[in-house]
DNA sequence: GCCCAGGGATGCG
DNA sequence: CGCATCCATGGG
């Protein structure tokens, strides 16, 4: 997959490994609106539109070296499907999602949206995450910033039981509250382990959420996130009526390794789309 | 009314 | 450590 950078476009030639549709609907990212062969996708103060063409895409924005990283274009997913369809339970599931990448989110977006994400469904959690970003972010004319660590500790438990955080309101504020810049940035620096305890001691974070923050805004490709989709994936593979996420997420990541991260989208994805 | 959604906190043994 | 129970809320 060739692509290059024009002015303030990337245009990607013959995308065997990109599909917007695939990587918006994969449950990494909430900030995206959807018309036809067009999209807008958002991250942190940024923007993008995606047009898909028969023999291209093409990525436009003021920021186009930041959507460049953030869609790791320099990746070669080829290279990594060749060797996950080898494994017998993924065969199928990356023919499928063959256009799904792992985003390079920003990580504090990530870890607000992956609190609110916690027993939620997507299509609330967007609701829950474009109200906040309406009353508290910054108004960039087409659009809303994600709003600032800084903007978001003015915000009170009502205000994001207001945004239909439910139960998770209080512990959205008292994590808020926790969080500095600098401990959000430490975390980029940290082991794997280091990073999920950390994550772990915030409120409204568990082991789960916490995969979820590191895989797409963190960078750690070897953690193997297991929700209700994928622990019911798991229990159809493998013919177990398992609840145990720890251990389905032990037992993923130590087959999937460093490809943990990509192989559990192409599960969600797969699965989630009515694979079987 | 029920069950489910990219689960976590808490308490108990 | 493992396990059970409770938790807001909207959609099917």
């Amino acid at each position: 997959m060739r692509y290059e950078k024009i002015d303030k476009k990337i245009i990607i030639y013959e995308p065997t490994d990109f599909n917007v549709l695939q990587i918006l609907n994969s449950g990494q990212i909430f900030r995206y609106v959807i018309d036809g062969d067009s999209a807008v996708v958002c991250s942190i103060d940024k923007c993008a539109h995606l047009f898909t063409y028969s023999d291209r895409i093409e990525i436009e924005s003021k920021d186009i070296d930041y959507f460049e990283e953030f869609f790791d274009l320099e990746t070669n997913y080829g290279e990594i499907k060749k060797i996950l369809k080898n494994d017998i339970f993924l065969a199928k599931a990356v023919d499928f999602g063959y256009g799904i990448r792992i985003l390079k989110n920003d990580a504090y977006e990530m870890l607000v949206s992956f609190i609110i994400s916690a027993n939620n469904n997507i299509g609330r959690i967007k609701k829950s995450i474009e109200h906040l970003c309406s009353k508290f972010g910054k108004n960039m004319g087409e659009y809303y910033a994600f709003p600032t660590l800084k903007e978001l500790k003015s915000a009170t438990i009502q205000d994001y039981t207001d945004a239909g955080l439910g139960y998770r309101a209080s512990q959205m504020y008292d994590t808020i509250q926790k969080l500095t810049e600098q401990s959000i940035e430490d975390l980029k620096n940290m082991t794997r382990e280091d990073a999920l305890a950390y994550l772990i001691s915030l409120k409204g974070i568990g082991e789960k959420v916490a995969n979820c923050i590191m895989l797409f805004g963190l960078g750690f490709n070897d953690v193997f996130p297991v929700d209700t989709w994928i622990n019911k994936v798991y229990n159809t593979l493998t013919n177990t009526e398992s609840k145990d996420r720890k251990k389905i997420s032990r037992e993923l990541s130590a087959r999937y390794g460093e490809f943990s991260g990509i192989a559990q989208q192409y599960f969600f994805y797969y699965f989630r789309s009515g694979g079987s």
